[in-house]
DNA sequence: TATAGCATTGATTATGACTATCAATACTAC
DNA sequence: GTAGTATTGATAGTCATAATCAATGCTATA
């Protein structure tokens, strides 16, 4: 948490930008939950510790996070957009239950090179990738 | 085509609805693209055929295409949705440039098998997935 | 062939997620 | 302390998509 707050303020320093309880609040909340988070859930979560805050500045704040590096915005198939951990966090992908929602990350070894392999065949330099896989989870067989 | 234009006249027939020179246009211009087309390039081309069609038919019927395998609906990291050719085309990915807009298939023959071990792993009956890897194209660099 | 029942259509309105605007407030630097 | 400016919550706007609805068209049966 210590580790994230500083790389907010730095990067809000370098912007003109300033730190604000809201902001803190919004990025504790964020990190507790270790990020599948829905933009609801997050302004839920911080009306708890704070309850004026208001759903704009969720959103506003949010995005300060995926620009500082903290967060990574990944949209589902059905166009809502959802907001996972950067920092600190092994990269690691998504198996989503088509029953239930749930969402489960998982790791590959092998898709970092995978994804060097494609990118350099098609003369791209490689950014970012997202995968999901879709599916059924053991709770709704 | 012709094929195409079966199964979505069976998947009709089985749903009791009706097929209709609408569905048809909508149909053609969706396999003549071969994929990648948001709805409003649908809309365009299909109203270049019958200059009466309305968007609201095109997006029923885009869901109707969806219904019966013939399409897949994917969303971009901004929300909106495109639509790719599902029959008789291998299973490929996507390769986006975050320049200029680009979309690139590829297909991975390892991704089929790592798929299933990580499904297995976490007791996940597969459905199907989405990969898109993002970067910067040759022409954008 | 006439008709009743129902699917389909295009236009329009509604919805839902997200963004922009704005006046009020709160920092910050001098 | 004050001027300048960032931030806030509320609200209005935007955009893609879905729902509604009256008019139209197809289909099966008599």
């Amino acid at each position: 948490m210590d580790q994230e707050l500083k790389i907010l303020q730095d990067y809000l320093k370098q912007k003109g930008l300033r730190m604000t309880p809201q902001r803190e609040s919004i990025l504790k909340v964020f990190i507790k939950n270790e990020g599948h988070l829905e933009i609801e859930g997050l302004f839920e979560q911080a009306k708890a510790i704070d309850s004026s805050i208001g759903i704009a500045t969720v959103y506003r704040t949010i995005n300060l996070l995926a620009e500082c590096g903290l967060a990574r915005e990944n949209s589902l198939p059905n166009g809502k957009k959802f907001y996972e951990r950067l920092f600190r966090q092994g990269h690691h992908d998504h198996l989503v239950c088509n029953g239930c929602g749930k969402i489960v990350e998982f790791e590959h070894p092998l898709i970092e090179q995978f994804q060097k392999d494609v990118a350099l065949k098609h003369n791209f330099m490689l950014q970012n990738h997202q995968m999901a896989l879709y599916g059924i989870c053991s709770d709704c067989k």
